[in-house]
DNA sequence: GCGACAG
DNA sequence: ATCTTGTCGC
């Protein structure tokens, strides 16, 4: 199966984001939500962040002039840049005082030039959307598939298992290890997994819902990594997410399952097991809410539903396997 | 003190 | 997601 034109050519963030931050001249400062801005998202200022971390930034990237949008400087993770980053800025004529720019609204610079990808990227979310089918009624399944990825730095290990929706049986596994080639930023997780679990996914068995370890359209644009999946590989999905990424509770039926609102729609469940903490499970595609809800609830041994769990479990087995 | 956005 | 020792519980 060809990798579908929507996970095609996708931009390398790391270098637009450094691109972004070479345009801020000496002695000027710019802030990670800025260059995050330019890259067509504010919500991926962590991204930027990270990529300006030691190990990741290039050689002639003015790392030091990215502060805090209050001015403040912070360093990298695990690493003593802060000092580092004062004496730079010095160095500059930057005066910094008590650990933030003196003069910061003076010396922000905010001409940055960028083709905004990820802006892009999110009307190729919204072009998608309209494909999304959300059903009332119930669509007949016999088996369940779950995929799940493991990281090991740039490196990506991901697994998918095939149960029996009655007899709970292992019939299939497949997995496969891959370079990453795209940055872990909210609302934008299937430019980073899709890639990398379509060989596996592709020639699923008829009446096969994939679990996705994730979300569906409980999603800030409606369009999660699962319905993303449902479309690109033209099966049906359910996202299951250990955390809440957007919405709001609202009292439940009892007191294990609760729905999830966003923007006023019912876009999910949130379903609590025995005492552990809630997952949220939304439709991706191709299946209605309430059997999105009834087939994890079948898989719910545990918190994390069968499928997904074994996915986990393999992924994460491969990825120690490979260590050496 | 508030916010802390899936993996 | 991953970084990480011992530790608490089924």
């Amino acid at each position: 199966m060809m990798l579908h034109e929507s996970l095609k050519d996708l931009p390398d963030l790391w270098a637009e984001a450094q691109e972004i931050v070479r345009q801020v001249p000496r002695g000027r400062v710019t802030t990670y939500g800025r260059v995050a801005e330019a890259l067509g998202d504010r919500a991926s200022s962590k991204f930027v962040w990270l990529a300006l971390t030691p190990s990741e930034r290039a050689e002639d990237v003015p790392w030091h002039r990215v502060v805090r949008s209050d001015g403040s400087l912070v360093g990298s993770r695990s690493s003593d840049t802060l000092a580092e980053k004062a004496t730079l800025l010095s160095g500059e004529g930057v005066a910094v005082t008590s650990g933030k720019i003196a003069d910061f609204r003076d010396l922000l610079y905010d001409d940055l030039k960028s083709s905004s990808p990820l802006s892009a990227l999110r009307a190729k979310q919204m072009r998608l959307r309209e494909r999304v089918k959300v059903p009332r009624s119930d669509v007949r399944l016999s088996r369940v598939a779950g995929v799940d990825v493991s990281y090991d730095g740039n490196r990506a290990f991901a697994s998918l298992v095939t149960l029996d929706f009655e007899s709970e049986e292992l019939l299939d596994e497949r997995s496969r290890s891959s370079e990453v080639r795209f940055p872990y930023i909210p609302s934008y997780l299937a430019f980073r997994e899709l890639p990398l679990v379509a060989p596996l996914v592709s020639s699923l068995d008829e009446e096969t819902v994939l679990m996705y370890d994730g979300n569906g359209i409980l999603h800030p644009h409606g369009f999660g990594v699962a319905c993303h999946a449902g479309i690109v590989f033209d099966v049906p999905t359910i996202g299951v997410a250990k955390r809440l990424l957007c919405g709001t509770l609202s009292g439940g039926q009892n007191a294990n399952v609760s729905k999830v609102l966003n923007h006023g729609e019912m876009v999910g469940y949130a379903v609590a097991h025995g005492e552990h903490k809630p997952i949220y499970i939304s439709p991706g595609h191709g299946i209605s809410r309430s059997q999105s809800l009834f087939i994890v609830r079948r898989f719910l041994k545990s918190r994390i539903p069968i499928p997904l769990q074994m996915a986990h479990e393999r992924a994460n087995a491969l990825r120690r396997s490979a260590d050496d």
